[in-house]
DNA sequence: CGTCGATTTGATTTTGATCAAGACGCGTGG
DNA sequence: CCACGCGTCTTGATCAAAATCAAATCGACG
């Protein structure tokens, strides 16, 4: 890029977007530079803690974010308390739910996160507006479709030992820091998290866990913390 | 209407899209005359038996299709056999996955159905070319989402109980027939479906469906048709 | 009437839940 | 620095829900 171009550029992409990672995600990756100008100028960057509630389940939420950075896991809760995370996102995703004003499921920090916060009404008129901003939120509600329903065929039809090999596998997939055939990450949730997240129990969770490393499909430190030795192998305890 | 408008609506809105149940469905609802007239021109209606296959998991499907009748499974199969529905359509629902060549999953009539089935290429050229389209497919997008987490928070943390409680709940909800507290339907699903939807295996259902019917929370004819005296007493089954 | 598939019912087993202790990690304050 | 306390995780013993195995019943249809 040659001098002049380059302060053009430097002209129009606000400051904050230059390096943020959710720059070409789902909603900012669709908008015309005057846009992201419009939708910068209203944004708000947030810290957020894990376990911080970023949307609540029935309520009315007047903001849309994307992440930055961290996992933000969706839950639905029932009267009596029983729980069921039904989604996982990273950076740099979108998390909203345009066209309905009440949230069915809440939106909480799995990890410590950074998220970008701006308003429903702006977002709305833009999406209104843009063709293809609307193509690309599209396209994100059918890729959480098909893993929404693959994860269904998970919870209903998997045995408990292939439920927590398939979150392994989920995990390590989307978690970057990977070699040749060795992969290590850390977890971005507790074991009652995981449980919730595969409808089994943290026990249940535990034992299994216990039962890969003891068979050295596994290595476990701070039990945060995973290595596995041979991705292909735990591939195929996934069924 | 008087007959110099009704006149020009004949002259523009096709014969066989007249009295159609999807002509104000997700899709057909969102086109112009114009493009109503085109993408007529080139759909095809097609009677389904009970059990045959729309779409297979696995393959390139170049044609979508629109429900007109009947209720339609969405599959996914592991390959040593075990099922999971992830999801029922009912007309007129709009059936495919735009974006991506392969299906992840398969479709198969429940019930004998009738769709209108027209080429990819096409709907996909109109998606691109009218917002509106596009803002219905992603507005059913979104929904099928909300269902299937629903779903999702059934399968992981209900009892078979509550589980068969949903199942009807859903059926009833959906199947029009009903009076003011008393609902009667005929389930498009066999047991072995309702198992493979609920991952539960067929006897578990049989059993819970004797107990609700020994219970009193429903009535058993023919195995299919179903009458449900209170729909809030099976409502509370549900939790 | 006899056959076949779908459904129901019964007996037994298995998987994962529940109940109950421990162990471990980590931050706080003596 | 170490003892304490708290929350998370692991491990063990027992229990219960649903699966599996097996057989009987029902219903449609030739």
């Amino acid at each position: 890029m040659d001098v002049a171009s380059s302060e053009v550029f430097e002209a129009v992409v606000p400051l904050a977007c230059r390096s943020c990672q959710a720059r070409h995600g789902v909603v900012c990756g669709a908008l015309s530079n005057d846009q992201l100008k419009e939708l910068n100028r209203h944004s708000l960057r947030r810290k957020v803690d894990a376990g911080c509630e970023i949307i609540a389940q029935g309520s009315e939420s007047s903001f849309y974010s994307n992440i930055m950075r961290g996992v933000v896991k969706l839950c639905k809760v029932m009267p009596d308390g029983r729980q069921q995370i039904v989604g996982l996102q990273f950076a740099p995703d979108f998390v909203g739910r345009p066209f309905v004003r009440e949230s069915a499921l809440s939106a909480e920090a799995a990890t410590d996160a950074e998220i970008c916060v701006f308003p429903r009404n702006l977002l709305d008129r833009m999406i209104s507006e843009t063709p293809e901003l609307q193509r690309s939120l599209h396209d994100q509600a059918l890729r959480e479709l098909d893993a929404a329903r693959e994860w269904m065929l998970t919870l209903g039809r998997r045995t408990a030992e292939e439920k927590v090999a398939s979150l392994l596998h989920l995990i390590a997939t989307h978690a970057e820091p990977q070699t040749a055939t060795c992969t290590a990450f850390d977890l971005p949730l507790s074991r009652a998290e995981i449980a919730d997240f595969l409808g089994l129990t943290i026990e249940t969770v535990s034992r299994q866990m216990t039962k890969f490393r003891k068979q050295g499909v596994i290595l476990i430190e701070n039990s945060r913390h995973i290595i596995v030795p041979d991705m292909d192998e735990l591939e195929r305890i996934t069924a």
